[in-house]
DNA sequence: ACCTGAACACCGTTCAAGT
DNA sequence: ACCTGAACACCGTTCAAGT
């Protein structure tokens, strides 16, 4: 299901989302920016959350094929793997509000914003058993694996974004580089 | 500075942030709760931001009691640092909103708010230090490498509360088990 | 020093009505 | 099928005024 509108609905929500956060996505302003009424939105979203949902579909989808891009491009799987991850904390902290918008507390179960975590995370976890398989990464649990990378890239671009990485300066620990020393600690 | 009255109104934010997260928590709700007018809270806190930045300095302030205490506690560096691990991804799942709080936007520098910030991080980098020093980590930078288990307790944290850790059920891979995950590729 | 009540400029959502 | 305008019940914040 899409439209002119619906997509243009989309895209001033996300930018509203980027420049001031959840609270600035009103939906008189997203109207307006799209030539619209205020409450024009809910003809193609249930509620302003359905509106921002989209928008957290649309932002998990990249992730996915992000991982995927970087298979095809990148010389091994483990070469991969790190592009993905320094590509993933990059732009988490460069979209901070979406990424804060994802996981975030929804009330309502939407079926595409489920569909694209799963399609996001399908990716990472192929990802790591063809590293796995490569004998870049240890061959325990690949679940429990996969999900001990994202937790460590999902933490270091949430930490360095709150400017709780670097305190004093010292020992600089960007969010990239916290992905290369877990690396290096696995290999 | 503190009095009765201020109190209270920390207290009852924190009661509705729990509750519901942050909009959850308006001045109107908060006053009805302490019994004095929806702008009371003006009298204590400049914004809503500062009254919710008192809740987070508070949270702040009982992890960085948490991780002092399981080194009093604990037998060694290493399993007092593995306790204050566990008991973070914990509390921050049983207290999300606060989680969430502490780490989300702010538009103000509260000094009281950075200064719970400091205690907590420095109490975990003073903890990383001695278990470093019983060889129970490898001595790598202090910083880069308390970085990297915050970083990972954090992302646990986040990632088992939005339910993006188990999607199948199978490997199960809950937030403790991976701070354990870590700590057994380290040693 | 601390609090109140009215007011202002918003907001999400609903609904009857239009094409 | 898609949109509008008025209305409702909120919200954070300000301000004059009270004790």
């Amino acid at each position: 299901v899409s439209s002119q509108t619906r997509d243009a609905l989309i895209d001033a929500a996300e930018a509203l989302l980027d420049g001031g956060g959840q609270d600035a996505v009103t939906l008189r302003e997203v109207g307006k920016r799209v030539g619209v009424s205020h409450n024009a939105p809910y003809k193609h979203f249930s509620s302003k959350e359905a509106l921002l949902a989209a928008v957290a579909a649309r932002e998990l989808d990249h992730y996915r094929d992000a991982i995927l891009r970087a298979r095809r491009e990148a010389g091994s799987p483990l070469e991969a793997l790190r592009t993905s991850l320094h590509e993933h904390v990059n732009r988490s902290v460069a979209h901070l509000e979406r990424f804060h918008l994802i996981y975030g507390r929804w009330t309502t179960t939407d079926a595409e914003l489920i569909r694209a975590a799963h399609g996001a995370y399908d990716a990472m976890l192929d990802l790591v058993r063809a590293a796995q398989a490569s004998g870049s990464l240890p061959p325990t649990d690949p679940e429990r694996l996969a999900a001990l990378l994202r937790a460590t890239a999902h933490g270091a671009a949430d930490l360095a974004a709150a400017g709780h990485l670097e305190p004093e300066g010292k020992g600089r620990s960007d969010a990239a580089g916290l992905i290369d020393d877990l690396l290096a600690q696995l290999g």
